[in-house]
DNA sequence: CCTACCGATCGGTAGG
DNA sequence: CCTACCGATCGGTAGG
């Protein structure tokens, strides 16, 4: 980093742009957030294009134009939930395998952690981000698509090492990366079908799913 | 065609309702199914919401307002196409399940003719019908859902009793209903990433598939 | 973030 | 199945 000579022309203490507004700022973060949280309810429950802004906004308790003061089109807004979607998602499992008992477990039990950690993220109460994600890629242009996809990949390759080392103890009698497929496709279409309120617990799931799939040692 | 006594009055030599044309009706069939076909693959690529009545004709070769002809609205026509989507998977999974050395079979190999007959249907060539069934149920009004609902349910009871069976020899480490939920999950999945241009061949997943979930008796 | 609005598009229909 | 069309709705914007 370059040494600046002194006596330069008076910087401004505050840029330009966008005010910091340092009393409003949570409360747009509010409002924003209002207007994310609505789309993500709605995306799922219809469908990004069955969706209108009109909604969003009336869900969120604004007039029809408002949506757009905070995101540039509705485009942006499906991105924007997706990638909060995955973000958690990834915030998550990357807490788990950072946690320094991980790495004393028994290749089924990280497996263990990290289906049971994808069934809280994504059949937890109150998240519609991550199925939003799961749904409606079809719906992002292409650039946003790459963009997720950089991040999906690196939730994928959490699951790697878990599963190579168990394909190499016999325990998964699958080559690993296409048992990651049909794992997480068996995990991901509990969206479809899980219901909170009766059936199996979380536990339970992750129970069936770490027996069915793995062999023991 | 009936010989006309001589000055009636001129009788129209065609039955005043909709005309049974001997020799379009299969024509007609023809553009029904063009329709179906073409719908098929646009709701599959971008969503029923997304997709028009004005595509869908186009890509049919039709005027805007040709498909209301056939179908009463844009709802019919995708719960038609999600039909033949279910009834196709149904008649091929009965086939296999009624063929004589379908129970000679030990429980195992039984499954492996289900998960590759899903396969088959699932990922086959040209056979967008199913895609869509699988994820536009949303799409559609109560009184179809209830309707398409009884179609899964038979497809789905065919699966209970190898799974049943596998459970209770042990080769199979979950409860039969949720293993269904499970297996079907991680095969459905597929439909997001297989590729018949590279990877895996549907003989490949389907032992992965089977391998993976089963243990050797 | 609201008011007022626009251009475009969409599902669907009448009449042939 | 086409022509010509309608009413409704939608994403988005200008100006405050």
């Amino acid at each position: 980093m370059p040494d600046q000579a002194i006596s330069l022309p008076e910087i401004p203490k505050r840029p330009r742009g966008r005010p910091r507004k340092t009393v409003d700022e949570r409360d747009d973060g509010n409002r924003r957030h209002a207007l994310l949280q609505a789309a993500a309810k709605l995306f799922r429950r219809k469908g990004f294009a069955a969706t209108t802004t009109r909604d969003i906004a009336a869900a969120a308790g604004m007039q029809s134009g408002s949506p757009f003061y905070h995101f540039k089109s509705k485009d942006a807004l499906l991105y924007a939930v997706m990638e909060e979607g995955m973000g958690t998602a990834l915030n998550f499992l990357r807490a788990v395998v950072a946690a320094p008992e991980y790495n004393t477990l028994p290749s089924s039990e990280r497996l263990r952690a990290l289906v049971r950690t994808h069934f809280d993220v994504l059949l937890g109460p109150g998240n519609d981000f991550v199925p939003v994600m799961l749904y409606e890629n079809r719906s992002l242009n292409s650039r946003q698509q790459k963009s997720l996809a950089k991040l999906i990949a690196q939730y994928e390759s959490l699951w790697m090492p878990v599963l190579v080392s168990l394909e190499q103890s016999g325990q998964l009698r699958a080559p690993a990366p296409l048992a990651r497929l049909l794992i997480l496709g068996a995990l991901n279409w509990a969206v479809q079908w899980f219901d909170p309120k009766k059936g199996a617990s979380l536990d339970t799931l992750t129970d069936a799913a770490i027996s069915m799939f793995i062999k023991e040692s």
